[in-house]
DNA sequence: CGCCCTAGGTTTTACGTATAACGTCGAGTT
DNA sequence: AACTCGACGTTATACGTAAAACCTAGGGCG
């Protein structure tokens, strides 16, 4: 038994069981195949068992040199798809027997935060958002093994990248709508530098620009319900034919887009269709319905992991986009008479 | 130098500062007064930072016994509210130099998952919302400094409490509603066993009671718009005199509310009053915008955090509760003729 | 002069684990 | 009979840090 209150060490343990600290060392970490014998195995294990033994994480991290723990930076998690992907990436590495310390950076701009510094534990690698731009540099600095999410892949300078087809999912989008007779769009875009929203961006723009009679007007938002809805009133209220359309970034913007309609007196989708990008749990919350792209937010976080687990191991990790589809509601029909 | 690319360590500092790893770890630790001269320290802090030293965190936590990091058990992230406290609580413990560790209790029922093994950190303590109530049994097990998040305080065994004062919060809509001239209530309640709900239900029964002439009718729902559809179209559709105002465990049921009252045909405030409670971002975001009580997450999260300090200092944690207030906004209005 | 004290360090040790290197003993081989 | 070899362990060591215990030289003091 140990002494006073202190946790029980591995050598309390072989003490219990007549054996040496090496051999409890062997047989818990289950190496003792023709090492030590069936019956002396159990001896510990049950040891183990009665005095509630739990191996001091720290001492073996300091003798392994490695932590089974990864940093996962985000930005500041304000809607549940950082969330998810945190969930899935969380599933995998517990499957690996792996931790994930999650590092939101924070959103105000300030001095660049120390993202190691943070997270008191030491790390065996890195998955990082692009979204989270501010605390990339001391991250690269780092020379940790690291897998990008959402980055641009031919600018990521080795480090391995898992993406979601954000293209193709615009361009779903766009397909519908202009299938739907819209001509005039309004792309209430991220007002954040990030590699997923440039993609945004460039692929609506080289959509529209394929088929005559289009035209696209941008405006700028800050990623919040508020931002939205003065950053969509003001670009609704321009002098010129109003958009029909509206291609959110996200599903927070689409919705500040419905406040700023309900403000100008419009109806959506009657007057105004709007998508978004996301598929929050906000996008049903609504009234009509979003219809917008969905991301398995999951799959991307279980993604990463994976990919960060192959890094560590020497593989290579799987490649290919992760396929998104737009999901329609109520938030479109074709445009009304001009 | 250190050899090869292993990261250097206190001993490669020594050396290239010409002084001892003790000397080393005194400088750095900023115990050298009257132990190391001002010139010696200096020396060892260039190299320090030319090294671009950090210290091995893991060998620090198995030499002290500690490891300044603290797990926060909250269930399933799937709302900003504890994401807020998650971000509240990170903010504290990185002014006190800790790091925090999510557990996001699983929301599926299986086996009773073991926060101690998902968290790869040795732990100095755990701060537990009482949401988690499944993988509470195992946190007890390691007899870890515990402060509980909205938790009874006369059952806690101990344990600190940090509450919200979610009593308060229910009287405050109740009163408001009342006010207004409501006298027939749904409570639409969460189907959680937690304590922070059975607040709710006890407190709105108990004020309800003091009015002569009302009543109240009780519906429960899983804690997700879509079930709260299901729910509050069944209650709403019961026999009986239809209640006028609704009181809702959170802002999710609330939103579930609205979906019902639009399949019903009623409207918002019209026919049908809602309040909600946490004030959501999805709170303004759906229309009418939601009367709801509004809870400080951050606040929460701090004062859990210092609580927790508090404890691992031997000070005595701050008491009282947090205070909550109801914002009044256009989910509430007179109930129409009968 | 002998003594202690202080500044400015160094040497040594312990934290708990994983594992390489090293015994030992009996049975089987030659 | 000497040797080998496998089964079953043990002993010893290193991981990197913090800090207790120890050392040394010079100056002040009685």
């Amino acid at each position: 038994m140990a002494r006073g209150s202190t946790r029980p060490t591995s050598r309390d343990v072989a003490q219990a069981a007549g054996v040496s600290q090496a051999a409890v060392s062997l047989v818990l970490g289950d190496k003792w195949r023709g090492r030590v014998s069936e019956a002396t195995a159990q001896r510990v294990r049950e040891a183990a068992r009665d005095l509630g033994y739990r191996p001091n994480l720290a001492a073996r991290n300091l003798r392994l040199g490695r932590t089974r723990t990864v940093l996962l930076v985000v930005p500041a998690l304000t809607t549940e798809f950082f969330a998810g992907v945190y969930t899935g990436a969380t599933r995998v590495a517990a499957e690996h027997g792996f931790g994930v310390v999650l590092y939101p950076s924070p959103e105000g701009i300030g001095p660049a935060p120390d993202p190691f510094a943070s997270a008191q534990a030491a790390l065996d690698g890195v998955i990082a958002s692009s979204m989270a731009a501010d605390a990339l540099t001391a991250i690269r600095g780092e020379a940790l093994p690291l897998v990008m999410l959402d980055s641009d892949p031919s600018g990521s300078l080795g480090a391995a990248t898992v993406n979601l087809d954000i293209a193709d999912g615009v361009r779903q989008a766009a397909e519908h709508l202009l299938s739907l007779g819209h001509r005039r769009f309004l792309h209430l875009a991220a007002d954040v530098p990030s590699w997923t929203f440039e993609v945004r961006a460039r692929e609506l723009a080289a959509r529209l620009a394929e088929v005559p009679g289009t035209s696209v007007r941008t405006a700028r938002s800050p990623i919040s319900i508020e931002g939205a809805v003065t950053a969509a009133e003001t670009a609704l209220s321009q002098p010129g034919p109003r958009p029909t359309a509206v291609i959110c970034d996200d599903d927070q913007l689409a919705a500040g887009t419905y406040k700023a309609a309900r403000r100008l007196g419009l109806r959506v989708p009657d007057d105004l269709s709007v998508t978004g990008l996301d598929d929050l749990a906000l996008a049903t919350a609504i009234d009509p319905e979003l219809t917008t792209v969905r991301l398995d937010a999951e799959l991307f976080g279980e993604r990463g992991m994976r990919a960060l687990l192959a890094v560590l191991e020497g593989r290579e990790p799987e490649s290919g986009d992760i396929p998104v589809r737009l999901v329609v509601r109520g938030s479109t029909a074709p445009p009304g008479l001009p």
